[in-house]
DNA sequence: AAAATTTCCGTGCACGGTAACGGGAAATCA
DNA sequence: TGATTTCCCGTTACCGTGCACGGAAATTTT
């Protein structure tokens, strides 16, 4: 079609015979100094590329992409995350792509370094990664890169490595644009975050820059705004309640509440049996119990980025990348953040 | 890989050869009945499934899609809609598909009429439609129909035919979303729809239910809500502006706008030059004029459906349903009501 | 019954690339 | 100088399909 120039009329071109210029294109040596140099500029004049098909058809092997993910009990975020493996479409499927999960225990370091050996025991041809630990990460950051291995991230980020792509949600702007929808703009008087009780294991708050940007819009906006906090366990659904009743107790004129993770449904019992008036709740992501409180009206609105759509863009990135040697345009601005209301939430 | 089942593997179950397997696939004749079903039989129980990689290398000829879209004039919704082609995924056009873009005026349904037939005689393997008329598109339709070539809805669609997908956005909840962002769910008094004069061309006024659906939502929410119109001409910017100052003068308690095309944007320099402190306005669609009136603050929010991921995922459904006779999913539940705020649209 | 068709089917090459295999020439060794 | 090793490179057999070509068998025509 387009691409008319094959590997044949390099070889010709060349005076080499293709089995040389294969040898040159796949780097496995055997070919002299020269002949390398001749077939490269040949190459690189008639801007040759492989034909997909034909590679595919007669490597046969196709690639396998790991994806390592935290692993995600029934209804939780990794879970949803977890989703996005079966969504990839068939486009890249064809294209020979194998997908392999991964995933280890979002509280254990060592539960994770153990499913990072195991990844390089498979010897991927890329790599999805939902990085927790900071110090852990780096390190196998570093085995794949010396091993050329491709990789993703997801969700978060190490920031100065050489990663291909980075699909995820700029966690400072959504606490703002969380603000915004919170208050609509106006001027209120007072809100009420609810956080979880953290054990100190070795991963930083992840919603720590979140919370600094709703901060800063309701200083920005509502200077005179009160910001409380309570913590909540999220095993201990009475023991959650119970707080809540005894900060309404105190704080009456409070209405307005927001969660900075995707845990906003452990409120849903308690909101619904203490229904109030104009009062706003605004969580994050399109969990399946989030997701039915805002249509129930329980939840105001929810902030999504879609961990499901990210595990599958940040596949099909990584397939057209090994496949294709095609590059995605930008690493970082695969971002999103969507506003999600019980009027739109049907065909999100 | 997984699909270990070639076509001579049924050759040799049959007893027949490749060459006559590959016709009944084909169903190119020059086979007899009993050949014919003995294959067919065999097909089903081994289900076999031909190697998209060869059959491309063998066929070569990749496949075409048509898009047919109104004419976009530059910062118009079509014109927005027309660069989703461009950005199609690598891996479909891997897959050896070609794209070729027709328009038409979309006032002129003997334009779309010429336009359908030049399409018929390009003879593409499937068409991406954003049909305007409905009687022509009837009728182009049954063309499609009858030449078997499979074809996508896109921004609307005709409703009983057997389309294959349809990409764009309910209008009805579109409308009734778009007055929930308005009114930020509390009632309000008053309320200004602003119109653009139709000329009586044969194409019903597109944003019809999407009125309805605000009107419904004013009426559940805000029922003492006033609700007024007032009709503008696109290309009397002038006549745009004095009409606002009238309607603005008699009624100085009305603050909140809305528009239910793409042409908020017509507005923002009067808006620009009447400031008012807590008003909202609120229009649809992400063109570039309107992003940029909503980072400025000018325009409140935007709904919108993004045309360009619509025709981009219109041609993508499209391939995989011609090429790897993958069916997608289900016909009509890709539909995006986006929300976009100065706080989100950065990252849309 | 022989000839002329028609119907049906097998053979073989092409598509572009991969990789094993083997061999000629140069370099090293005896 | 002859034998052996090393370095390069060409040859070749696929991968699974598409399709043109030609021929055998079945059918019809004279």
């Amino acid at each position: 079609m387009e691409n008319k120039v094959t590997i044949n009329d390099i070889a010709r071109l060349t005076g080499l015979s293709k089995g040389t210029v294969d040898r040159v294109l796949h780097k496995r040596g055997e070919v002299s100094k020269k002949s390398y140099e001749k077939v490269m500029k040949v190459i690189e004049e008639l801007g040759y590329k492989p034909n997909v098909f034909a590679s595919l058809l007669a490597g046969g092997k196709g690639c396998l992409i790991a994806v390592v993910l935290p692993s995600g009990e029934k209804g939780s975020y990794w879970e949803l995350a977890e989703s996005g493996i079966a969504k990839v479409g068939a486009d890249v499927e064809a294209l020979g792509v194998r997908t392999q999960l991964f995933t280890y225990d979002q509280y254990k370091p060592e539960s994770f370094h153990q499913t990072c050996t195991e990844v390089l025991e498979a010897a991927p041809d890329g790599v999805v990664l939902a990085p927790l630990f900071k110090e852990e990460t780096s390190q196998f950051v570093l085995d794949l890169e010396e091993k050329g291995i491709p990789y993703v991230f997801v969700d978060s980020r190490l920031e100065s490595e050489h990663y291909l792509a980075y699909f995820g949600m700029p966690m400072y702007q959504s606490g703002y644009l969380c603000a915004d929808q919170l208050t609509g703009g106006f001027a209120i008087g007072s809100v009420l975050i609810v956080r979880v009780l953290r054990d100190k294991s070795r991963q930083a708050d992840p919603t720590k820059n979140r919370r600094a940007g709703f901060i800063d819009y309701m200083l920005e906006h509502s200077p005179e705004c009160s910001v409380s906090n309570i913590f909540i366990d999220p095993n201990d659904p009475d023991g959650t309640y119970q707080a809540l009743d005894n900060y309404f107790k105190a704080h009456p004129e409070t209405r307005h509440i927001v969660m900075f993770n995707s845990r906003i449904h452990l409120l849903v019992p308690w909101l619904s049996s203490h229904p109030v008036k104009g009062r706003r709740v605004v969580g994050f992501d399109n969990l399946p119990e989030n997701v039915a409180a805002l249509k129930r009206g329980t939840v105001s609105s929810l902030i999504a980025q879609r961990p499901d759509v990210q595990v599958k863009r940040a596949i099909e990135a990584l397939a057209e990348a090994i496949v294709l040697q095609k590059l995605p345009p930008q690493k970082d601005s695969f971002m999103h953040m969507d506003i999600l209301t019980r009027y739109n939430v049907d065909y999100y």
